[in-house]
RNA sequence: GGUCGGAUGGCCGAGUGGCUAGGCAGAGGUCUGCAAAACCUCGUACAGCGGUUCGAAUCCGCUUCCGACCUCCA
């Protein structure tokens, strides 16, 4: 179908026109949480912008193989090598809890987060702790090409080495001598040869209690390794897309790449894409800083810098009107100007159902649709499709109002571009959700509306509406008849 | 301190050499019993200072401010 997707690579820094590696089979992995706590909304930001990107290349017809894994071990706080406690395990120690315990609690959670935002599960969901055997035999590859070396029974990677003959700094753009300028003298580290090197597999301390044997005793896998040995497994030794969250790209990315090079020869990933921070007052949302919040206090409005609480489509619509690769600024005011035009498009959406074509018509969809393509086409640009789709809802608004002709042809493209558009693409859906009996009440409720007003009767006209809005109902005179809406 | 990125109208946000998105808020109008919605019109914004150019918000340089990464972070 459209072959013009130009999509931004981190690696070249650079749009690149969109040519997967096995037509139409497309492999996209996506570093996925670690489940030792709530995800907040930042987190959410980049699981959207993914979903969008996997929707748009399923809807242009690509068979997108879709791999996003869940880090339930290994994942270490501070990555001083070995010397920090792994996540699960702190949080399982501090809540008495077994670790799985804890990842169980916060898979679940993260689940219902996903699907609440109408974010769609991925091809292939794999944990760490499921691929210790694949992770072993990694290390045991990247030692054997003379990549890492053993201390002890913990396996580092040597960055050092790796760099003589690879650029280590190939996808965030610095040189070693830089890296090794700015490290840190973080102490306890003297086991290893390098600063820059990382732990592959770490040896468990006594009373550690996620440990796994391998062939340098018991121990757990490093952080960076879950992913090369996933992605490897599910998608091969190269595949198209490898995304995450921009503040990846430094670390977890590039000791990712290293390993797949060490171990495979190869980059893992043609395309690498980073999507952009959540801010809040300009500044990343992060739990650290304490102006995270999670989705459900969104919803609900339980936060004290909310003023109020907005739908998850409404948060949903609020993101993806922005760029993913631009940091986008939380704030009140602009939530409620997307809960208000994400309103208004769905209103439209609606209406197009009860719209009828004119024998001829004064409106061209198709270059409508075309510059819906072409927005997506230019890396995913949904801000761009957006204005586009308000340009449609205009066409529906007069269309309604009779102050515009369509013909059936160009009725019927669109609607589809509508459906394909906002439902598909965007992932977005009508919350209004009517039950199956109140449409029907409505429409009565709004027939002795329509007699009392013929009868000049606006006490009870205006008492019916007030009173329905009390309750969360909006209706509309309009020249066409009554219509409805949930407040 | 090092590396990188950004500064767009009241707010959020696209764009990136000429045709100056979009949403929300605001002003005026049409419609309406009154509202609401919808439609039409409007505000002429691109941090500052230089430079390149017939022409720059868009390219180059400098300055200021902000942020990200270098500790774990989507």
């Amino acid at each position: 179908m459209e072959q013009n997707l130009f999509v931004y690579n981190t690696l070249s820094r650079k749009k690149e026109k969109f040519v997967p590696l096995h037509p139409p089979l497309v492999g996209m992995y996506v570093c996925g949480p670690t489940v030792y706590s709530d995800v907040h909304l930042g987190n959410c930001r980049t699981y959207i912008s993914f979903d969008l990107i996997f929707r748009y290349l399923t809807y242009l017809g690509y068979k997108v193989r879709y791999v996003r894994n869940v880090t339930d071990a290994g994942h270490l706080e501070g990555d001083a090598g070995d010397e920090g406690e792994d996540k699960i395990e702190k949080k399982a120690k501090l809540e008495h809890l077994e670790p799985m315990e804890i990842a169980q609690k916060y898979t679940i959670g993260f689940r219902e987060v996903m699907q609440i935002l109408n974010i769609l599960p991925p091809s292939i969901e794999p944990t760490a702790t499921g691929h210790i055997i694949e992770q072993i035999e990694l290390v045991k590859l990247i030692l054997q090409n003379g990549y890492a070396y053993e201390v002890d029974g913990t396996i580092y990677f040597d960055v050092e080495k790796y760099n003589k003959t690879q650029d280590y700094g190939i996808l965030s753009r610095r040189n070693l001598e830089d890296l090794l300028a700015n490290t840190r003298d973080l102490g306890g580290q003297e086991e290893k040869r390098g600063p820059l090197d990382f732990a592959l597999w770490i040896k468990a301390k006594p009373g550690h209690l996620m440990k796994w044997p391998s062939p340098w005793g018991l121990g757990f896998p490093g952080w960076h390794l879950e992913c090369s040995a996933m992605s490897n497994k599910y998608l091969g030794k190269q595949f198209d897309i490898h995304g995450g969250g921009l503040d990846l790209v430094p670390t977890h990315h590039t000791n990712e790449i290293a390993q797949n090079m060490a171990a495979c020869h190869t980059n893992p990933a043609k395309y690498w894409i980073h999507t952009n921070m959540l801010t809040v007052n300009g500044q990343k949302m992060s739990k650290s800083l304490g102006n995270s919040f999670l989705p459900h206090e969104l919803f609900t409005g339980q936060n004290s810098i909310l003023n109020k609480g907005y739908s998850p489509m409404t948060v949903r619509f609020f993101i993806l009107q922005a760029h993913y690769r631009s940091t986008l600024d939380f704030g009140n005011e602009a939530m409620q100007a997307s809960e208000k035009g994400f309103k208004r498009l769905m209103n439209a959406f609606t209406l197009l159902d009860k719209l009828e074509a004119s024998a001829s018509g004064e409106v061209e969809i198709a270059p409508l649709l075309q510059r819906c393509y072409d927005a997506m086409n230019d890396d995913f640009n949904s801000p761009v499709l957006i204005a586009e789709l308000f340009e449609a809802s205009r066409i529906v608004n007069s269309v309604y109002d009779k102050s515009l002709r369509i013909d059936e042809k160009n009725l019927s493209l669109l609607k589809q571009l509508m459906h394909d558009f906002i439902v598909d693409v965007l992932g977005l859906k009508n919350e209004q959700a009517a039950g199956d009996d109140l449409p029907n009440v409505m429409n009565m409720i709004m027939e002795l509306r329509k007699d009392a007003k013929q009868n000049r009767d606006y006490a009870t006209s205006d008492k019916i509406r007030e009173g329905l809005q009390k309750i969360g109902f909006q209706l509309n005179d309009g020249k066409e008849g009554m219509t409805w809406s949930k407040l």
